[in-house]
DNA sequence: GCAAATTAATGATTTATTCAAG
DNA sequence: CTTGAATAAATCATTAATTTGC
């Protein structure tokens, strides 16, 4: 939960290339447009809150100890805790699912998968997702890669929609593959969050909540 | 607060295809899809806090009245709310920030630019996260695309990176482009929600909220 | 002058790549 | 070398602009 602490040197910055070799695609008309209507319009939807929760502490450096929930008979250390280090249990489960024909859990599906797995190690929705983000495309690859030497790809058997559940009494987690439906519908909404951990800013207090704008009141 | 509601219809399920035209693009299907639906499931936990706003009222049809300051003079309808859609304000600094350098805000940035934007209408965390990774993105397309007549592209300034403060008085936005230092890090954390809202839940009770897990006190 | 029909922008997602920790 | 994490490119889907037919 909470904080998890990723830090990466950024490279360049993603400069990448000017490679000019685009290719192609659909050239989007794009003409150049000039909105500046008047004021427009607004707002819609939504508005969640995002949790602050920042949390201050946890200095960068070691730590590790910030979790509770420890228990899980994995060895691995994750001492600094820096990147998810599935258990075995997790990577079951989650070989499972996919198997189960499980591409791309939905938020809830995530929620859900990353409660039952928390229960055999650290783990957060965002590990869940990426999992299954890496394990899909990286199926692919492989199969891509055999397919030269066979004919044609099986293709994946399904394409149906996964939907996980548990049965009642085992605490088992079950993916049942349901046909298509007419409607699908896929909605996340995510909470940004950062423990900021610059080398300089560590030694600063927390994080300065200051209100950066003249407060308009009214807003538009 | 919270609320929000993001419904689409997701089409297929991008069960991309084997295509075997790997070498080219793909095109566009350009064919209608039709979505199918599913029946999710879905209850909730977390991992985190995350505070389980799953209102489950708020019928997905009109509201429309839920904003305290609709008065803006825009003609506006935004009706069921579906995505965000800026105000001029909004995007004036918005802009004001990436012409100051900045091009992706680490989590802390887009929480207090997203706090900023707030008393100009409606907008959450994602979407400017959205919005940089998209206006920097069609930036460079169009740079590239101009770049075909000129010479070499100048290339972007600055690879450093920037920091967003604020005036401790003035209550300003202030981007700052520092230089680069040994460590960049940038972490970003999600919180997986999601309201259901296929059609016919639509005209059904708010949703089901049925438990999938026994619940497991535990949970991580 | 409106409102349906088109088209241009652009918000939101997904997929492909890249990077680096272990 | 495997694979978690993160970014950028490609797409998809909606909304606002515009255009067009009454």
């Amino acid at each position: 939960m909470g904080s998890m602490k990723v830090h990466q040197l950024a490279r360049g910055f993603w400069e990448h290339e000017p490679s000019l070799s685009l290719g192609c695609k659909r050239l989007r008309p794009l003409a150049p447009k000039l909105p500046n209507a008047d004021t427009h319009s607004h707002s819609t939807v939504s508005a969640f809150d995002l949790k602050s929760f920042i949390r201050p502490e946890s200095g960068p450096r070691k730590l590790g100890s910030s979790d509770e929930k420890r228990n899980s008979p994995q060895v691995e250390t994750h001492p600094g805790g820096t990147r998810w280090n599935p258990t075995q249990e997790q990577i079951g489960i989650l070989e499972m699912l996919y198997r189960g024909g499980m591409r791309t859990p939905n938020a809830q599906q995530i929620e859900q998968i990353t409660a039952q797995l928390g229960k055999y190690g650290k783990i957060e929705g965002k590990n869940v997702f990426y999992w299954f983000q890496n394990h899909k495309a990286r199926e692919r690859q492989k199969q891509k890669r055999n397919s030269l030497g066979l004919s044609h790809c099986p293709r994946t058997p399904a394409a149906s929609f996964t939907t996980i559940s548990l049965d009642s009494r085992g605490n088992q987690l079950v993916a049942e593959r349901g046909e298509d439906s007419p409607y699908k519908r896929k909605c996340r909404s995510w909470t940004f969050e950062c423990l900021e951990e610059d080398s300089r800013s560590c030694k600063e207090e927390g994080d300065r909540t200051l209100e950066l704008f003249p407060l308009h009141p009214e807003g538009r």
